[in-house]
DNA sequence: CAAAAAACTGACTCCCGGGTCAAGTTTTAA
DNA sequence: TTAAAACTTGACCCGGGAGTCAGTTTTTTG
């Protein structure tokens, strides 16, 4: 592939992100992803052929992170590390891929009509890892007996919220931005409500039953 | 207003609020909407006029549930039964309301750029009231001393999204949709998770400090 | 019962936006 | 050096969907 086509490609599916976030796929128009481009529409359609690749080739974009930000809880044996990492992780793609995340978020919301059916299978199986992972520490002690289910469905839409809801969440903070000091507070309480809500041992210490 | 037109304008509201919530407003054609109502095209402009108005009309009915969903938070003095009772509350807006609670979460999303601003006026007092609520338990030292915002996040989106995310909880939870005891079993996670992880008094118990 | 008001609707217009294309210019490679 | 390949772009086409309207039917009212 060629330099040019690379850094117009980069370039062009950098502004379709922003406008397919802001916009939503339907009302976004190519002419206005061309303008903040920088190019002429014609293009736009040069690279992607149409609008629907252009999107998917934006939801490519935030498939691999969000793929791999279940690291943690592949690799750290200790629930409470393994699910704070995991928060901190999923934080850290909200803040970093703002406009990917909030474009995947809207797909997933419609049902995900235009995800391709490997993405989607790779999606599924993540969640039965996840919720089996959950299930272990649940049966071995680790945390206390609470619905693996809601419990990563709670991870999910606290650390996504940052995200797809940052407009609200500005305007509530009374900043036109979030610093990185907010998203350590943010990942701080998620991790917090989590480990002492679900009584998850540290390993530093015993869990201890609260509930019952 | 005559019966006639009361009974269209419900018809031609809640085929409104399906199409609205699933495609999305720009995605949303009135033809469409008509047919699920059961009416000719021109019957939908004759009652609501244009589009944007029978949108602004779907959000409006969403509008009063939400604002009186603090009713717990603003009568219930013991915060671990207020808390509680605000997330049944925010459950059970997402369980009965499903597609005009969907098409609010959209428009917050975009930014909210048509909602009037009176009621955006109301909404962001009402987050200024749960503020303040909950920074006064912390300083009374009925709960840990966390970040109220975050707090507030948390609590809307892990509520917010059994609506905004019920493809996808469907899929996880693999079914078509969701039972009465799942939004049970979801309410007593999130408050079990907000009251543990915060350290709420119950009231029959004191705050115990875990944390520092 | 009359006539006015409300409700209904098929057929139409008009504009906007996705997508195309042909005639260029620039880059690459032999 | 040259010609083929890659890239660029203004001008265009075309379909679809928002919104209109005039003529009709139904309902209300006095």
């Amino acid at each position: 592939m060629s330099t040019i086509r690379k850094k117009n490609e980069a370039k062009i599916l950098k502004a379709a992100s922003q406008v397919f976030a802001s916009e939503g796929y339907a009302a976004t128009k190519t002419i206005d992803i061309a303008k903040l481009a920088g190019v002429p529409k014609a293009n736009v359609y040069y690279y992607f052929g149409n609008k629907e690749t252009l999107y998917s080739a934006v939801l490519e974009t935030i498939i691999e992170p969000l793929l791999s930000a279940t690291h943690p809880i592949e690799t750290i044996d200790n629930p409470a590390i393994a699910l704070t990492e995991y928060i901190k992780t999923k934080l850290i793609i909200s803040r970093d891929y703002p406009y990917a995340s909030k474009v995947f978020a809207n797909e997933i919301m419609r049902g995900s009509p235009l995800l391709s059916p490997e993405i989607r299978q790779r999606l599924m199986n993540q969640s039965t890892f996840l919720l089996d992972k959950f299930t272990q520490w649940i049966d071995a002690g680790q945390m206390d007996d609470v619905s693996p289910h809601h419990l990563l469905f709670m991870i999910w839409s606290s650390t996504q919220t940052y995200a797809d809801f940052s407009w609200q969440i500005n305007a509530v903070m009374g900043k036109s931005s979030l610093a990185a000091s907010d998203y350590d507070d943010a990942a701080r309480l998620i991790s917090q409500l989590v480990l002492k809500g679900c009584n998850v041992r540290t390993g530093d210490d015993t869990a201890v039953s609260t509930s019952g």
